[in-house]
DNA sequence: CCTTCTGGTTAGAGCGCTCTAACGTATCAT
DNA sequence: ATGATACGTTAGAGCGCTCTAACCAGAAGG
């Protein structure tokens, strides 16, 4: 154990520590001569820079911290696909942690990720409280997915799920459905505006909005499902994907059919939505795109390119599949 | 911007830095007048040290770097809540990365994690030469999950995935199947040892054995089943749970029914596998038990309790569902 | 011949923290 | 009084690196 340091390079080298240092950043101003005696004396030292002393040293960092609210949900793996793509061409790391959808723990992962003084913070559908998020961003930049929030400091990107319900619930009602039930995603993110989004449109068409508290998990939905079960609606709108894939199944034991006698509506339109035997018409969300657009506004903050709040609000698009249908 | 350092708390407390140090690490030997005082100046100032600085004059680490290959398949992210759980409790924070498949990537997140100089490093099958595994294991512990090793400074948590694949095998042919074949996982992680199990297992019930290349992703199980139509066998066993996904999609697309016209088999059991419209039968390995291990087996090798390798091979169990029956 | 560059190189300070050893100061037995 | 014993506290060095400013050829200009 006891990984060579700079100075054990620069001595096999016989150079100095700072030759070393300017030739592991890549620096011009070295002689050809020199930079290979130190490459080399690297390579047979299996040296590789240590990146802590570097950024306390450099008082910078190339390190982008990243909070990924629940690694069950294939959603955000398909958001950091973009965010991580972005931020490698732009010569950042990533570096993860997870929060598991408990505020407690997720306050945790922050200060875990903080105390790598990241050049910025990622919060991928935080359910920590946003007093939280403040004290955070007053020292990092910090960038919101799926979660909104008031604060200047803050750059947020969402999809607009409030148009997103009403689509939802817009397509149900064209194929005649009238009792429409929404399971929420109770407390977690933009669980709130896609509740909202509901109740509106149902209001708009002059239908009685009904909502069962739920949450983001597979659980939740088949559990609503159960609950549903004495005076069933003929469509549900699930909270996500996860949530409708768990209201499903819970149809099926129960022995109805999907879309027969109950139509489903997801959100997400992860791949999960996709497989043929879920075919679950759902609401897209760009979900790369967010990534990709969660690491711009991040690396424009860090940059200093900009200090007003970004605040992007993506349109979700209606995917239909074969889950819905007109009722009986 | 410009976070408060330990200096800024011990001047605002009115005290030395070693003692701002001492109370951070939460020493007995402080006065409780004191302590309240460097604790309140901290939270006026909004302090929380430097984990970089720390590790670095400390010469340790409470980190723990864990490579991802895959965030997208599920199976890991069951693996990590065990990890996750075992690694906390043992007061060490994870820090994730991901190399999504590709060799070349995963050895950038490699060097990327062993840049912050962690306690050790969990590999979630990887699928980076071992060379460059034996690299690293020079320097740091390292476990491997779902990959095995001949090094005596590296330790491995896999299930058997020789019995797994038998076990699959012999359910099928006790149902009447002679026409299997396995899908398998290319280059992928326990990919070698899953094909000779089958290859084994097929030969010992007198029956020829017969591989299509494939990968561990859903699109790879649905192209491998579109090459297999022109003459289909009477079964297949899959490469692994999103594997086989792709493979039912693709049979539903091609109007074959299962388990009428073909019989699926899994590996993994993960939730997908679970999802009563997917049903999967599937070879279930210990998910969480796997993570909880190979945490177990790096924090005994960080402490310095063990310096032979630890050899986990781990039972797995045939999970029936309704994706295999008896041909027609 | 001396000055002025210029490109390559290095010494030394310092990033935020921990650790060692020493330093009071109060307490207790002698 | 005198030492011994403890407890709480702190100065100072140093972790591995970067950065600034200075340095030292050798080439070019006067």
């Amino acid at each position: 154990m006891g990984r060579p340091t700079i100075e054990d390079v620069a001595a096999r080298a016989g150079v100095s520590r700072a030759l070393v240092s300017l030739v592991m950043r890549g620096s011009p101003k070295v002689s050809d001569q020199r930079r290979a005696a130190v490459l080399k004396a690297a390579e047979e030292l299996g040296y590789s820079p240590h990146a802590m002393a570097r950024s306390l040293a450099s008082r910078t960092s190339h390190v982008l911290g990243v909070m990924v609210s629940d690694l069950h949900n294939p959603f955000w793996a398909e958001v950091v696909d973009g965010l991580d793509a972005y931020a490698r061409a732009a010569g950042f790391e990533l570096v993860f942690n997870t929060g598991g959808r408990r505020p407690s723990r997720e306050r945790q992962a922050l200060t875990g990720l903080l105390s790598f003084r990241p050049a910025g913070i990622v919060l991928l559908g935080p359910v920590v409280p946003s007093g939280a998020i403040a004290a955070a961003s007053a020292h990092t930049p910090v960038v919101l997915v799926s979660r909104s929030s008031r604060s200047p400091t803050v750059d947020t990107v969402n999809d607009d799920g409030q148009a997103g319900s009403g689509m939802a619930v817009d397509h149900l009602v064209s194929l005649g459905h009238r009792e429409i039930v929404h399971i929420d995603g109770g407390g977690g993110s933009q669980a709130a505006p896609r509740r909202t989004g509901y109740v509106n449109a149902m209001r708009r068409h002059g239908l009685t909005p009904r909502v069962v508290r739920g949450e983001y998990t597979e659980a939740a939905g088949a559990s609503a499902i159960r609950a549903l079960l004495e005076s069933p609606p003929t469509a549900v709108m699930a909270a996500n994907d996860l949530n409708a894939v768990g209201a499903l199944s819970a149809l099926a034991a129960a022995g109805l059919s999907v879309p027969a006698d109950m139509s489903v509506v997801g959100y997400d339109n992860t791949w999960l939505a996709a497989l043929r035997h879920v075919s679950l018409t759902t609401i897209d969300q760009p979900r790369n795109e967010m990534g990709r657009l969660a690491a711009q506004a991040l690396i424009q903050r860090v940059r200093g390119e900009r200090t007003s709040p970004a605040r992007h609000l993506l349109r979700p698009r209606l995917t239909v599949r074969t889950t819905t249908a007109a009722p009986r």
